[in-house]
DNA sequence: TTAATTTTCGACTGAACGTTCGAATATTAA
DNA sequence: TTAATATTCGAACGTTCAGTCGAAAATTAA
């Protein structure tokens, strides 16, 4: 046996502290600003060390964003799989992605908007991406079907809500979490439903 | 006399030439990305030659968002003077905004985009984007206040459309241009005109 | 024409920074 | 214990690049 479990899992710990650390320097930077002397530094390791767990900046600036799309990947599919009709998995969904950026709010912010300054040639996170964007347009495009959504384009649609939903989940100058009054409220203000009232 | 008009003109006509290769390169390669090597080249000139005409690389990027927004303000000023009442000029806004995209797509883009990746300390161009976001959503509390759309919390309203807006001029798969329909169309699917029908 | 002024630019410099090297230290295995 | 392996890191290397220099070319003024 040549590495042990526990052997594993610190190594995994100590990525995770230089992950940390890299996030805090490359959102105040950028990919291009940040230094790995820098991030050494605020990571607690010497620079050399950085490149005995990652390959390059780059790798570090990848890993990131590939671990963040991913956990938020996983913790929505219980959500999706839940299958409570459209309108309420819709809601479900929007709600656990708030959750997700209340609990890492410097790491979402990250997220969604890293992806355009930046070019790599295989980006493995865009899969979680393009799977959880396709997922909320699948359920607007059903909702709109199922008639508990007004008859809209769902792309327009997808656009506003996510417009509206990133401003309320980033930008929002409130401290509060993000509650599923919230979300029903700008539903209900956005698109009213037409089975209702 | 020290210098011709005809001097200042061609002196200008040249700082425009650098700027516009320099969006070329700004957008595919970003601020920290570009290089004065290749922006002196994209745009015909030595390098040292972009030193007499600017004073730094970023002295260069912020003119190109100086120029930007100050003539997207230039050319909404009549517009807004006309005040046909809010919801008219609103729409006349967005179209105006959509025809400036149209005819530099290029640099829309990197308008609505590139703020969000700098920091300067002044930046000369924020107060016509500020005088511009001021304006619209100046336009919707208005609109609401005569009950030209629906009571809505403006902030929110503005977000929706903001999103909304900037999907069908940047992104859109579309080349055709955005008509006055398009934005009719827009403003009719989001918020309902509650004095008609 | 000639002198003054404006414009151009290749070559250079100095600093910043990503990455590597090699040796030191710590941990594990036998 | 000792050998093997894993981890750490500062120093050094090599490259990239913003910005400067000084001289040449082009333009204008007299």
């Amino acid at each position: 046996m040549s590495v042990s479990q526990r052997q594993l899992e610190e190594r995994q710990m100590r990525q995770e502290r230089i992950l940390t650390g890299a996030l805090e320097v490359f959102k105040s930077k950028g990919l291009e600003g940040a230094t790995m002397d820098e991030i050494a530094t605020e990571s607690g390791f010497g620079k050399a060390t950085l490149y005995y767990y990652f390959h390059s900046k780059e790798d570090v600036f990848a890993a990131i964003l590939e671990n963040g799309w991913k956990d938020l990947w996983v913790s929505l599919e219980p959500v999706i799989a839940g299958d409570e009709g459209p309108r309420r998995t819709f809601i479900n969904v929007l709600l656990k992605i708030a959750e997700n950026a209340r609990n890492r709010p410097g790491l979402f912010e990250f997220l969604f908007n890293a992806p355009k300054v930046i070019t790599f040639e295989e980006q493995p996170w865009k899969q979680y991406q393009n799977r959880m964007y396709g997922t909320i347009q699948g359920l607007l495009e059903d909702g709109i079907k199922a008639g508990e959504f007004p008859n809209i384009n769902p792309q327009l649609l997808f656009k506003a809500m996510g417009g509206l939903f990133m401003g309320l989940v980033l930008m929002g100058d409130r401290k509060e979490p993000v509650s599923e009054k919230d979300v029903e409220e700008l539903l209900n203000q956005l698109i009213t439903d037409p089975t209702q009232k």
